[in-house]
DNA sequence: GAGACGGCCGAGAGCGCTCTCGCCCTCGCG
DNA sequence: CGCGAGGGCGAGAGCGCTCTCGGCCGTCTC
């Protein structure tokens, strides 16, 4: 099995068949120009000694590399304890292998790692990135701007350094947020509260400003920052109540966070929806559905997300490169936000 | 930023530095036999210029890639679910990046699929291949191992075909079942239940296995297979009740099946650990630390299982080929089984 | 029927790198 | 002081592919 067998090249096929290596690399790469059996004798010789094209010598011509880097600044460990993060990965996997496209999976633990990121894609290995980066003072959007390579980010980047024109796909936080808790007020709750994901990440900051948006002269008391995680909704969700009691509804950032503040209800002999109502915020199944009460909450076409970002920095290379520079498809907006629905379950 | 600023090549650098290109190569390549001062003044133009070697070029002669694919055979939507295979994956980035190798990812959703994978992997494309796959009947092992790539497997691979050398890393699932049996006989308990995962995975097997070591004489209608979700975890557990009311005590495949299982337990009114003690597997902590209550269970080193499967890939690969054949470290086991150890929190 | 045109195919020149060879220069030793 | 050995460096040959260019032949036009 160790044997290495030697792989059949360009030339081997053109041998076989007869032609010359021009030929063969003609009908392997889409046959335009070449005569029906001609093209036909090159397909068998292929088949027959098991030809497969040497990326590397086809990249070092083409300078193409038919791959993406997807880079994932993650100094914390949340992102990998959802799903949401995964779904996504899934719908880029499966729109980049649609278009034989290879995904370069690049995870980020530190600071140290930023410069290695920025090094790799500056390298030219890649033909685009798509970037998650959470927060806003990550530097590693403006090392990649500065990389120069196409770049789609998932989530709505930080203005922090003015970069206008970036490219990024998001689902409607604020728009979701207000769906949210204009289902609280329909419901006739008058102290409705939130609890906020971490605020230098714009997913948080959006659903906060869409929180706002519906009730403008909040309580500024009914309003407390957490994290995203279970463990950051109880703690948030035992200071709501200590401050304000009398609280009747809570609009949580994500289902996590509900989750956290459900068991708190619960802990303290609240019922939901009865006493208080919940809303959470992404409709990951596992946790919505399986809450008690089972979760009301936003839904985000989370793989769906992932696939845009796909599609558009696919898109994008090939407008570059093959080039039709038609201007009429080339309003490339430079945000993409995708919609946001409410899921009606039992706790609101 | 559209323009495409000509990378720099060795030549180029070379001319700067004023040395040949090999010499430059040298220099690059950790720089053995070049005089210091030489050595320093090509470094300098390096630095000047921004030269980053061409991927593609070098490896068009040196038929190394520094890139290892990981294969997730995956037509279930259930590892997403769980942080599992994200933590696996995390450790895997960290060993690849420490050596310097990229790690390419391939999510196969069905079996066209299959074929894609295996064509990649012969292809060349990569030095090796890091392969989930959970299904005894998968097709996808024996596909890779017929591609001739150097390959380490997650989890013990199915017999099915008889690969004897198969190098596979892979918890101690029988011995960790033993271990949480066990502690449930320790406490008194003598009708122990099972909710087993769903046997056409080994490590579903394995635990069902380790359960029986311990239990030889285990009434039949005690063990009830599910799924490893905690939607089968409450399905599982109401059976359990129907068939065996007066179980005392449940051992579930995983912490996700066992917080299905709570929840049922819980629903019906028996009270946990007093009436019923439950233990799980994984150690999810978002899981294990979040149910009502926290739950008892087998942790597993899951990043470091990533870590060591790509360690053994990559000590693989060198030997193959700077291939030092000391014998004397040839020892590759076929199968690393790393430890487990009992958590235990308030369910048993 | 001749000239022009266009479509197919082959020849050959690289893409940017590594690596083997062999030259030269230096140093050690007789 | 002469000779041999050895280490440092440069020249050059590819790795496997793409792509331009030019030659050939068939067809269309007048």
């Amino acid at each position: 099995m160790t044997e290495t067998a030697p792989r059949p090249t360009l030339e081997a096929v053109a041998a076989l068949a007869g032609v010359s290596r021009a030929t063969v690399s003609r009908v392997v790469n889409g046959g335009d120009g070449v005569r029906q059996p001609l093209a036909e004798r090159v397909r068998q010789a292929v088949e027959e000694l098991g030809y497969v094209p040497n990326q590397a010598a086809r990249s070092l011509v083409t300078r193409r590399h038919d791959a993406v880097a997807v880079v994932v600044a993650e100094p914390e460990t949340r992102v990998f304890a959802d799903p949401f993060f995964a779904l996504q990965l899934r719908g880029i996997s499966k729109e980049l292998t649609a278009h034989d496209n290879q995904l370069v999976l690049l995870l980020t633990e530190g600071r140290e790692d930023h410069a290695r990121v920025a090094r790799y894609l500056a390298g030219g290995h890649v033909d685009g990135a798509l970037v998650f980066s959470l927060h806003l003072d990550d530097p590693l959007p403006g090392l990649i701007r500065h990389a120069g390579v196409p770049t789609v980010f998932g989530g709505r980047p930080g203005w922090s350094d003015g970069q206008d024109g970036a490219v990024y796909v998001d689902s409607d936080n604020r728009g979701g947020a207000r769906q949210a808790v204009r289902h609280l007020v329909g419901l006739g709750r008058t102290r409705i509260a939130h609890i906020s994901g971490a605020l230098d990440q714009t997913s948080a900051a959006d659903r906060l400003d869409g929180f706002r948006d519906i009730l403008p002269g909040a309580d500024p008391r009914l309003v407390v920052e957490s994290d995203f995680t279970p463990g950051g909704g109880e703690r948030a969700m035992r200071e709501l109540l200590d401050r304000c009691p009398d609280l009747d509804a809570v609009f949580a950032a994500n289902d996590l966070t509900a989750s956290g503040a459900l068991r708190v209800l619960r802990e303290r002999g609240l019922r939901v929806p009865d006493d208080v109502a919940v809303v959470g915020f992404d409709d990951m199944l596992p946790v919505a559905e399986q809450t008690d009460p089972p979760l009301t909450t936003v839904r985000q076409d989370i793989e769906g997300m992932g696939r845009l970002m796909a599609r558009l920095l696919l898109r994008d290379l090939d407008r570059r490169n093959g080039g039709r520079t038609a201007p009429d498809d080339g309003d490339t907006p430079s945000g993409v936000v995708l919609p946001t629905t409410l899921v009606r379950r039992a706790s609101a």
